[in-house]
RNA sequence: GGCCCCAUCGUCUAGCCCGGUCUAGGACACCUCCCUUUCACGGAGGUAACGAGGGUUCAAAUCCCUCUGGGGUCACCA
């Protein structure tokens, strides 16, 4: 490029650059993913900057939540707010901080006295509605519109300004010349001359606006390389000419596509609340199933679709009406049990890619390989059931040790209650159990939510497998046993019978050759309705270990006495 | 609407820069069959794309133009 940048061989500095938020939202952790894996793979620095200047969006504790999110998914930073990661280590800090723009007004002004004073910034003391009718004389006209100087307010103005008590803002005197946009993912393009105004570097409560302090910063972190969201695209044509006004060096530039739903909408939280809407719609619910939102709350959220339920109640909704959340957030996808390795792997396929129909790799590989030269320009639609399937190969590949040891970790933030329910023996059966058919690491729990219901109160679904499996409304040939006949017929002998697999197992095998043709699935199925209430569980024999010889019994017992009220 | 960007199977993409090797490759999904005590896993096959129209060329998914479609941006939000 030109004379001020940095040398070819300095290592880059990039940067993540989120406003306040409490979670992660997986376009920005794809950014964030990039950045560092450019970086990092370049003996360079990722750096972490909160762009809070927007003093209505609040910038408390929960404000940087996203912070655990990224340091779950193994992308830490070498500079940024401070953090305290769970193994111990600190992550962040640095020497060029601030990295909360808010703390950094000082160094703002000082940039905007340069500008005001080379006279390329000056006071504007437009009125919000001054500007509504300048807007709307520029839509009649058909024309875009563009703030240009409008001179010095005279004596008298100033003088109604200050008995209004009405504010300046400070505008960036733009350079009426074609600007070029440089990017690296999109190639460089120009902007005609004009299409960039007089944008307002500081408000009127003098904060700085994004532009300003997004440039400011990167200079003064020295950041060599800025990753963002197609959106700032345009944008990038006033942080050019900002950088030109203010002697800065200039970064690299690569703008990257979005992350858009399946259905080409835009992934937002809001998806999470239309899901919910229309559950509630379809199921008819005139008031909240107890225990998941208050009545008031539930009350606003109805009467508008633009109010959102909290991510709490939304999840226990969402329990109650049976219906899946879609996942928008890292810490969705953490919940449903998704391994961090995994969204990694996934989101880097989402607008890059590395050749050679290498698809399943690491984060040091993404490092090692990852440049702007192979970033997609269109825009990636977020697949789930692609994701579930990257995460079920990688949770077949794990050792037996390791699904144990993540799937407790999981279940101790998850799922507490399995482990205060299940003894060390248990747990280790369900494991055992559940691993080659989990697709995530929520799925052992999250399926055999049987286990965690009391032998009185199981219920039994009355779908049709299970009448079929039960031999409900069967016609049989003269003789033949239903599936209810063989629990009744079992139930003595299993309550004699050792509560071992192959105990089990033999016993069920010698009466199945007896009584069922040799076929073991007429027996397994009726015993699965019976201890788990439906026709899907575990392998049969561990399901029975699991519930226990007492619990078996009880649950039999309870099943056919059930199953005679139906008919 | 002005300005800017983009365009390969349903989806993520390889190939495009350096035209022939592309009767367009992989993955997920889907369909069929096999395995099977449920669910799932697994195994074997299969369907499926260069948005349209013009050029350039011996030859175009690859280069050029137009159209169409999609996206971004036009805030005292970031």
């Amino acid at each position: 490029m030109d004379s001020k940048s940095e040398p070819v061989n300095s290592p880059p500095v990039t940067r993540f650059a989120p406003s306040p938020s409490g979670h992660l939202h997986v376009g920005g952790a794809r950014t964030a993913l990039f950045c560092w894996a450019f970086a990092k793979g370049r003996g360079g620095k990722f750096v972490i900057r909160i762009e809070d200047t927007d003093q209505k969006r609040s910038s408390d504790a929960a404000s940087v939540g996203f912070l655990k999110d990224l340091e779950w998914l193994g992308i830490r930073w070498d500079e940024g707010p401070t953090y305290n990661a769970p193994d111990g280590s600190v992550v962040g800090g640095g020497e060029y901080g601030p990295y909360f723009q808010s703390e950094r007004l000082e160094i703002y002004n000082h940039h905007i006295a340069r500008l005001q004073a080379s006279g390329d910034a000056y006071e504007a003391w437009d009125s919000p509605e001054e500007l509504e009718a300048l807007r709307k004389a520029s839509l009649a006209r058909k024309e875009a519109f563009r703030y240009r100087y409008r001179g010095e307010p005279s004596d008298a103005d100033r003088a109604r300004f200050a008995a209004e008590g009405r504010l300046p803002v400070i505008r960036f005197r733009s350079k009426l010349a074609s600007v070029t946009i440089p990017d690296e993912v999109l190639g460089h393009t120009v902007l005609p001359e004009g299409e960039v105004d007089d944008f307002v570097i500081r408000k009127k409560d003098g904060f700085p606006t994004y532009h300003f302090a997004v440039v400011v910063d990167d200079e003064l972190m020295r950041v060599s390389h800025v990753f963002r969201a197609q959106e700032h695209f345009t944008n990038t044509a006033k942080h050019v000419l900002l950088q030109d006004a203010l002697g800065f060096r200039r970064p690299v530039y690569g703008h990257l596509s979005i992350i858009k739903n399946p259905d080409d909408s835009k992934m937002s939280k809001r998806d999470k609340d239309k899901v919910l809407r229309k559950a509630v719609r379809e199921q008819a619910l005139t008031a909240p199933p107890l225990g998941t939102v208050t009545d008031e709350e539930w009350a606003t959220w109805l009467a508008s679709d633009a109010v959102q339920l909290s991510l709490e109640g939304a999840i226990r909704l969402a329990e109650a009406l049976r219906v899946q959340l879609p996942e928008i957030n890292v810490d969705d996808f953490r919940r449903s049990g998704y391994l961090p390795e995994v969204i990694c792997n996934f989101l880097a396929l989402n607008g890059w890619s590395p050749g050679h129909d290498i698809e399943k790799f690491d984060n040091d590989f993404l490092k090692a390989r990852f440049g702007l030269d192979r970033v997609m320009k269109t825009p990636a639609k977020f697949d789930r059931v692609k994701l579930l399937a990257f995460n079920t190969d990688a949770m077949n590949a794990m050792s037996h040790e390791e699904f144990v040891t993540r799937c407790r970790a999981h279940a101790a933030i998850f799922r507490p209650e399995f482990l205060a329910r299940l003894t060390q023996a248990q747990f280790a059966l369900l494991m055992g159990a559940t691993k080659e058919r989990s697709k995530t690491l929520d799925e052992p729990f999250k399926s055999n939510a049987f286990l965690l219901e009391s032998d009185e109160s199981l219920p039994f679904t009355d779908d049709k497998s299970v009448r079929k499996a039960l031999g409900i409304g069967a016609a049989l040939e003269s003789g033949a046993r239903t599936g209810l006949d063989h629990l009744r017929a079992m139930r003595s002998t299993l309550a004699e019978c050792e509560w071992t697999h192959a105990a089990l197992e033999h016993l069920a095998n010698a009466y199945a050759n007896e009584h069922a043709g040799g076929k073991i699935g007429a027996v397994a199925q009726p015993l699965r309705v019976a201890v788990s209430g439906t026709t899907v569980s575990p392998p049969i024999w561990d399901t029975l270990l699991l519930v226990g010889k007492s619990g078996t019994l009880r649950r039999l017992d309870r099943c056919i006495d059930w199953a005679e009220g139906l008919r």
